[in-house]
DNA sequence: TAACCGACGTA
DNA sequence: CGTACGTCGGTTAC
C-alpha cells in the first residue's frame, strides 16, 4: 500500500561508505581519545552529518549500514570486492561508536543481513518517493547515482569530509555524459575497480556513453554488439559476460523487507544528556559546540518554567505599585484575557508582571469602581511603559470594555518579526524557546491554546489559567528585553518604535471602524452570479453530453478533457495535468470545443459567487465589514488582510468590479475616497538604481511604459504601439520579481530568444537598473540579508545554498524584497502621516482600508477638498525619493468602485 | 477532521 | 523558469 506522507524530505546516509571516506581522509593520529580509541571515522562522519542536516533541513533521517561482507553479490561473484584490503580494525572498532552517536541524536540506523547499505537506501528511497516525498542521499558509493531523479538528489563527498558535490540529474549527466538511469549501464561497461568488477578493457566513460547514446541503453548495446567496430568492439564482445554480471551486481535492490518504514524516521529532538555523555567520551568538544550552535533552538538548555513563588500580588497591592510615582518608569508586561473577533470582543482579565519577579492577576469583571478607574488611568497613561505580545487584539478587547491602552513600548511579536520576518509563527511559546531557551510550561492543558487573534482565552478564571496568564506575563517581560537587543542588533529599533508600534493603533481603529457595505446589493449580486454559474454549468454539461462531473474538481475535469475529449495534455502538476485558466484558454484555441468556453465561464462566475458569499458571511451587525490586518505575516514588510481578505477584492473584470460597487459610504458620511501611489515600485527602482533614463521617465510626466517603450524599441514616444507598450510593461514589472527570459517569453507568447533580445535591449537602455539588481544580490549574498529604505531586513540564507533551485529562488526574493518592502515602508509612513494630519485638522473623515499601495477613506460631509489635499500631501511626502516624484492619484465616489480613477 | 493541493483574486 | 499574500473546494490521509 502506498502511504502518502505530509511534507517529507528524507535524508539517507550510507554510514559505512561515509565513515570509510573519513577514515582515510583524516589523519588518525589527530583523532584519538586519551584512552587510545581512534575516532577519525566517527568524527568525519558526524561532521558530515551535522553539515548535511544543517544544509538540507530534512524532516526524516536514517543511516544505513552494511551488516557483513557476506552479501548476495558475493554469492554470485566470489571475487566481489576482493582485493580490497581487509577492513582495518582501527576502522571497525569505530562502527559501534557511530551507532552510539546516532542513538544519542535519536537518528535511526538500519542494516539488512546479506545486503549492502545502498540496497537499504534504495528501498527507503523508493518508499519515500512513492509517498510523494523528496529524498537526499549522502553516500560515497557511486552505485547510488542510479537513484537520482528530480525528487532524489545525491550528496557525494569529493575531497576529505568537507567538500561535497550535490548531484541532481543534470549534474550526473554533466559528469558522466549519461542520465542517472543509465549510470549503472555505464558503470557495468567501464567497470568499478573498488568493487573489483573489471569492465571492458580500453573502454572508459566516454566510449561507454557514446554507445549508450547510440543504442539507448545497455540492452541496446548488447543487441547491436556485432555492429560495434574496432578494438573496443572486439573487447566488448570478449567481455560481454563480465559486463552483464557487473550490471546484475550494481543494480540496487529496492524492495527489501525493512524493520522500519519512512514514517518511523521523523526527526526527533535529541537526547541531550546522552549527547553530552557520548561526545564527552569521544572528546568531541568542538564538534559538540558546532552541533549545538547549528541547532541552537533544539539544543539550548531548555529550563523549567517561570517561577511565581512568593511574588504574586493581589489587586490592591498591584494598583498601589502601579500608582507609586517612584515606579512611574518601571516597565510592566500585560496579558489580556478575553476574546476579540470581527470588530467586537471583550476583555475579562489582566495579568501583569514587573521587576523583582512580581506578577498579578486582575478580574476585570469584579473590580470596584475606584479600582477600575485607577487601572484605567494606568492603562491609558502614555508615560507608563508596557510591553505585550501581539498587542492589537488585546488593545481591541480592552477598547470594547471602554479601556484605552497607551504607553506600549514594545510588542514582542512585532520585535521578533523585525528580527526574522519570515518565521511562520510568532507564538509566545515558540519565541520563549527560540529567544529565551526556555519552555513556557503551563499547568493546565488547554492554557496554551490560542483564542481568537492569538489571545489567551480565559473564559474560566480557575486557578491554573490565572497562573498561566501570570507566567505568560513574566515570559513577555523577559522576552521584551532580549528582543530589544536583537532588534537593535539588526537595526530595527527605529522601525519598531517609529513605524510598526504606532501603526498598531491606526490599524486597530481601521479594523474597528470597518467599511460599509450595501447588504441588499450584495445579496442581489450573489443571486445573479449564482444564476450565471448555473447557466454556465448547464452549457458545460450540454457540451459534453453528461452531467455527472463536478466542474470544481480538477481531477474529474482531467478525466473529461484528456480522457473523454482526448485533448492534448497540458503542463504537469504534482498530481496530473493542469486545468488552470491559461491552459484552458490555450486548449480552446487549439480545439474550439464549446465545453471549454462554458467551463471558463463557470470558473469565473463561481469564483465571483464564492467571493460574494464570503463577504455576506462577514457583514457585522453594524452592516459593515471589519477585516483584520496582520502585521507579522509578509516577509517583505507588507500587511496582510484576513477574515475577510479585503486586499484581493476583484477589480480587473467588469463583473468583478460590481463587487467593489457594494462597498459604500456609511451613514453620516459623504463619500469614499481612494488614493493610490502610481507605479510606486518602479519609482523606488528608479530612485534606488539612480538610473538616469528611468528617473527621466518619471520626471517627464510621460506615460511610463510609453517612455520606456520608446527607448527600448528606438522609436518616438508617439510611435510606441499598444503591443510594444504592453511588452515593456510586462518586462518592467517582471524585473522586480526576477523574471527570466523564459518566463517573459511564456507570458508574451514569444520565443525565448525574442524575450532575451527584449531584455538585452531594455538593459542596454537602462543599465543602471541592471547594475542595481545585480548589486542587490551580490550584497545580500555577502551580508546574508536585504534591506529596505528604512532598514527593514530580510535574511536569505538560501543565497548560499548549493541547491540551485533554492539558491535561485532566494535570488529572486532578494531582488524583490527591497522594492516591495520599501513600498510597504512608504505606505506605512503615509498612514502615520494621514492619521496625524486628520487628527490635527480635527477632521471627522477616517481611514478604512489599506491595499498595499492604496488607502481608502470615508469622507465626512464638507471635508472632501481638505481631505484630498491632506492625503495627497501626506502620501506624496511620506519619503524623499530624490529626483523621483511620488505620484498620488485620488478618486471619490459613493462606492469603492466609483472612487476608482 | 486536518492537511494538502490546485486554482485564482489582489498589489 | 515572476515576488508577496488569503481563501475556497476537492481530495486524501488519519
Amino acid at each position: 500500500m502506498v502511504v502518502r506522507l505530509p511534507r517529507v524530505k528524507l535524508l539517507l546516509l550510507d554510514g559505512h561508505s561515509l565513515a570509510y571516506r573519513a577514515f582515510f581522509a583524516l589523519p588518525v593520529e589527530n583523532f584519538s581519545t586519551s584512552t587510545g580509541q581512534n575516532t577519525n571515522a566517527v568524527y568525519g562522519f558526524t561532521s558530515m552529518l551535522i553539515n548535511v542536516l544543517r544544509d538540507e533541513a530534512p524532516t526524516h533521517v536514517a543511516v544505513a549500514f552494511d551488516v557483513s561482507r557476506q552479501t548476495f553479490r558475493l554469492q554470485e561473484y566470489s571475487e566481489y570486492k576482493a582485493g580490497r584490503s581487509k577492513t582495518p580494525s582501527e576502522f571497525s572498532s569505530q562502527l559501534p561508536l557511530m551507532r552510539e552517536v546516532l542513538d544519542a541524536l535519536r537518528i535511526r540506523h538500519v542494516g539488512v543481513e546479506g545486503y549492502e547499505a545502498d540496497d537499504v537506501i534504495a528501498t527507503l528511497t523508493r518508499q519515500a518517493t512513492a509517498a510523494g516525498g523528496e529524498v537526499v542521499v549522502c553516500t560515497g558509493d557511486r552505485d547510488a547515482f542510479q537513484l537520482v531523479t528530480d525528487k532524489v538528489s545525491l550528496i557525494y563527498p569529493v575531497r576529505g569530509v568537507s567538500e561535497v558535490w550535490r548531484m541532481d540529474p543534470a549534474a550526473v549527466e554533466e559528469k558522466y555524459l549519461v542520465p542517472p538511469e543509465r549510470y549503472s549501464d555505464l558503470a557495468a561497461l567501464v567497470g568499478e575497480s573498488s568493487d573489483n568488477l573489471p569492465g571492458v578493457p580500453g573502454v572508459g566513460p566516454k566510449t561507454a556513453a557514446k554507445w549508450l547514446g547510440q543504442y539507448g541503453d545497455l540492452q541496446g548495446v548488447v543487441a547491436h554488439v556485432d555492429e560495434i567496430k574496432g578494438k573496443a568492439g572486439e573487447n566488448l564482445r570478449a567481455h560481454l559476460e563480465d559486463v552483464l554480471r557487473n550490471r546484475r551486481l550494481n543494480r540496487l535492490v529496492d524492495d527489501l523487507a525493512l524493520p522500519l518504514g519512512v514514517e518511523d524516521l521523523e526527526r526527533a529532538s535529541w537526547d541531550r544528556e546522552e549527547v553530552h555523555r557520548v561526545f564527552d567520551g569521544l572528546e568531541f568538544r568542538v564538534l559538540r559546540d558546532r552541533l549545538f550552535q547549528t541547532f541552537e533552538v533544539e539544543a539550548d538548555e531548555v529550563e523549567g518554567g517561570f517561577d511565581l513563588e512568593g511574588h504574586v500580588l493581589d489587586t490592591p497591592a498591584l494598583l498601589a505599585r502601579l500608582a507609586d510615582p517612584a515606579r512611574a518608569a518601571t516597565v510592566h508586561s500585560l496579558v489580556v484575557g478575553g476574546h476579540f473577533r470581527g470588530g467586537v470582543g471583550d476583555a475579562s482579565s489582566l495579568a501583569v508582571a514587573g521587576d523583582g519577579g512580581v506578577a498579578a492577576h486582575v478580574d476585570l469583571t469584579a473590580l470596584t469602581p475606584d479600582d477600575e478607574a485607577a487601572l484605567a488611568a494606568w492603562l491609558a497613561d502614555p508615560a507608563a511603559p508596557k510591553v505585550l505580545h501581539d498587542v492589537k487584539p488585546q488593545l481591541q478587547a480592552l477598547s470594547t470594555r471602554g479601556l484605552a491602552l497607551r504607553g506600549v513600548t514594545s510588542d514582542t511579536a512585532l520585535a521578533a518579526y523585525l528580527v526574522r520576518p519570515d518565521q511562520r509563527s510568532y507564538d509566545l511559546e515558540d519565541l520563549v524557546v527560540r529567544h529565551l531557551s526556555r519552555e513556557l510550561r503551563t499547568e493546565s492543558a488547554g492554557a496554551s491554546d490560542q483564542g481568537q487573534q492569538g489571545m489567551l482565552d480565559l473564559e474560566t478564571d480557575d486557578d491554573s489559567s490565572v497562573r498561566d496568564a501570570m507566567v505568560r506575563a513574566r515570559a513577555v517581560l523577559e522576552l521584551a528585553d532580549v528582543l530589544a537587543e536583537k532588534v537593535e542588533e539588526t537595526g530595527g529599533t527605529g522601525l519598531l518604535h517609529d513605524l510598526e508600534l504606532p501603526l498598531v493603533d491606526i490599524l486597530a481603529v481601521m479594523e474597528r471602524t470597518g467599511v460599509g457595505v450595501d447588504e441588499d446589493a450584495l445579496t442581489a449580486l450573489e443571486a445573479d452570479f449564482a444564476a450565471k454559474m448555473r447557466q454556465a454549468q448547464q452549457d458545460a454539461y450540454d457540451a459534453i453530453g453528461r452531467e455527472d462531473v463536478n466542474l470544481g474538481s480538477p481531477k474529474q475535469l482531467q478525466e473529461v478533457l484528456f480522457g473523454q475529449l482526448d485533448m492534448p495534455k497540458t503542463k504537469r502538476t504534482k498530481t496530473g495535468y493542469t486545468t488552470d485558466a491559461d491552459a484552458l484558454a490555450d486548449l480552446f484555441v487549439k480545439t474550439e470545443h464549446p465545453f471549454l468556453e462554458a467551463l471558463l465561464r463557470h470558473r469565473d462566475t463561481s469564483r465571483l459567487r464564492v467571493t460574494v458569499e464570503g463577504l455576506i458571511k462577514s457583514v457585522a451587525p453594524d452592516t459593515r465589514i471589519h477585516t483584520t490586518y496582520l502585521q507579522t505575516i509578509a516577509a517583505t514588510g507588507r500587511l496582510s488582510s484576513t477574515d475577510p481578505n479585503l486586499q484581493n477584492v476583484p477589480i480587473r473584470t467588469e463583473e468583478g468590479r460590481r463587487i467593489r460597487d457594494v462597498f459604500v459610504v456609511g451613514d453620516g458620511f459623504e463619500s469614499l475616497m481612494s488614493a493610490d501611489y502610481s507605479q510606486i515600485e518602479m519609482r523606488i527602482m528608479a530612485h534606488l538604481s539612480g538610473d538616469d533614463g528611468l528617473i527621466e521617465a518619471f520626471r517627464s510626466g510621460e506615460d511610463l511604459h510609453r517612455f520606456v517603450g520608446a527607448r527600448v524599441f528606438s522609436v518616438a514616444p508617439e510611435d510606441v504601439t499598444l503591443e510594444m507598450r504592453s511588452k515593456v510593461k510586462a518586462m518592467s514589472y517582471g524585473l522586480a520579481y526576477g523574471l527570466s527570459a523564459f518566463g517573459l517569453s511564456k507570458q508574451l507568447t514569444i520565443t525565448t530568444s525574442e524575450a532575451q533580445g527584449l531584455m538585452d535591449e531594455y538593459f542596454a537602455r537602462f543599465g543602471g537598473v541592471r547594475d542595481y539588481l545585480r548589486e542587490i544580490v551580490v550584497e545580500a549574498r555577502a551580508t546574508g540579508y536585504t534591506a529596505t529604505m528604512l532598514g527593514r531586513r530580510r535574511y536569505l540564507p538560501d543565497l548560499l545554498s548549493d541547491n540551485r533551485q533554492r539558491r535561485e529562488g532566494a535570488e529572486r526574493m532578494a531582488l524583490n524584497a527591497p522594492i516591495q518592502g520599501s513600498a510597504a515602508d512608504i505606505i506605512k509612513l503615509a498612514m502615520k502621516g494621514v492619521d496625524s494630519a486628520l487628527r490635527e485638522s480635527g477632521a471627522r473623515s477616517r481611514m478604512l482600508l489599506q491595499v498595499h499601495d492604496e488607502l481608502v477613506l470615508e469622507v465626512a460631509p464638507g471635508e472632501r477638498e481638505d481631505v484630498e489635499a491632506l492625503v495627497r500631501r501626506e502620501m506624496g511626502s511620506a519619503i524623499d525619493l530624490g529626483d523621483v516624484p511620488l505620484d498620488v492619484s485620488v478618486g471619490v465616489g459613493r462606492s469603492w468602485h466609483d472612487a476608482a480613477h
